[in-house]
DNA sequence: CCCCAGGCACAGC
DNA sequence: GCTGTGCATGGG
């Protein structure tokens, strides 16, 4: 029967748009509408809707699905326990990061599951943001499993396992528009649904983990980096992707700002 | 028409 | 080890 929970957290230095216009994996699955203010996305078997109020220095998150650990949930994976003052001390090393902070104020890092991470980010290999997030929700439309609403409706699809991705052919990732990454996807399927194990791999240390990571075929430097942090949560990850190349260039090694 | 997009595997040194 | 190249696809 319909028992909507309904949860409430507070947070500071905390923005959703920042955070979801940003370069997470929930982006390319989950909805945020901007004019809503609210974030929807599938966990597990339910779909958690997130409405953010007020703003980076005060705000309210409301959180409605029907699971009891939600909230728990929601702050892990929004990490709203990271502590951004003391983070903010740390990065605060010149002008150009000064700014960016203060521009980008609540702008959080996210704690995702490791294999939609990994189906993510192998997408996101010499693509553009657009494409990655069609292809990626392409995958989940087709592949995913229904979630219903009590009323039986279906409301939207789960992320597709490593085992529901093992069963679909390279042509299909190919219609879903995945290009030369087809295969990979299908091998790292393959691979993470058989011979590996993404959980256990957690408790290994950074070094180890990305050596772990770069087995799985399309899954190189950069991408590992990136599972290990969003994934995985492992904070010494620094993924280094053509923007922030350029950035780091641009403010490091010419301009000086 | 060309170029590029949140890199990668692979070949050839 | 290091460097160069092809790669599906769509938008600018």
């Amino acid at each position: 029967m319909a028992q909507e929970r309904t949860s409430q957290i507070t947070t500071t230095h905390f923005d959703l748009r920042h955070t979801f216009e940003s370069a997470n994996p929930l982006t390319f699955f989950g909805d945020y509408n901007h004019g809503e203010r609210t974030l929807t996305y599938p966990a597990g078997r339910t779909l958690v809707k997130v409405r953010f109020f007020g703003d980076s220095r005060k705000g309210k998150l409301i959180i409605t699905g029907g699971n009891a650990g939600l909230k728990k949930e929601v702050i892990a994976r929004l990490r709203l326990n990271d502590d951004m003052e003391k983070i903010y001390a740390i990065i605060a090393t010149d002008s150009f990061m000064e700014h960016a902070i203060k521009k980008y104020d609540g702008m959080h890092v996210t704690l995702n599951n490791p294999w939609e991470t990994t189906v993510c980010f192998i997408i996101s290999q010499y693509n553009n943001v657009k494409r990655i997030r069609k292809i990626t929700k392409s995958i989940v439309e087709r592949f995913g499993q229904d979630i219903l609403d009590d009323n039986g409706n279906v409301v939207a699809k789960s992320f597709p396992t490593t085992a529901d991705l093992a069963e679909v052919t390279i042509k299909e990732f190919m219609e879903c528009g995945a290009g030369f990454r087809a295969r990979y996807l299908k091998e790292a399927a393959e691979y993470c649904s058989s011979s590996m194990d993404l959980d256990k791999i957690g408790r290994h240390d950074y070094d180890s983990l990305k050596e772990e990571l770069m087995e799985i075929k399309g899954v190189g430097d950069k991408v590992a980096d990136c599972i290990a942090l969003m994934g995985y949560g492992k904070l010494e990850a620094f993924p280094i992707d053509v923007w922030v190349k350029r950035t780091m260039e641009r403010v490091y090694f010419k301009e000086r700002t």
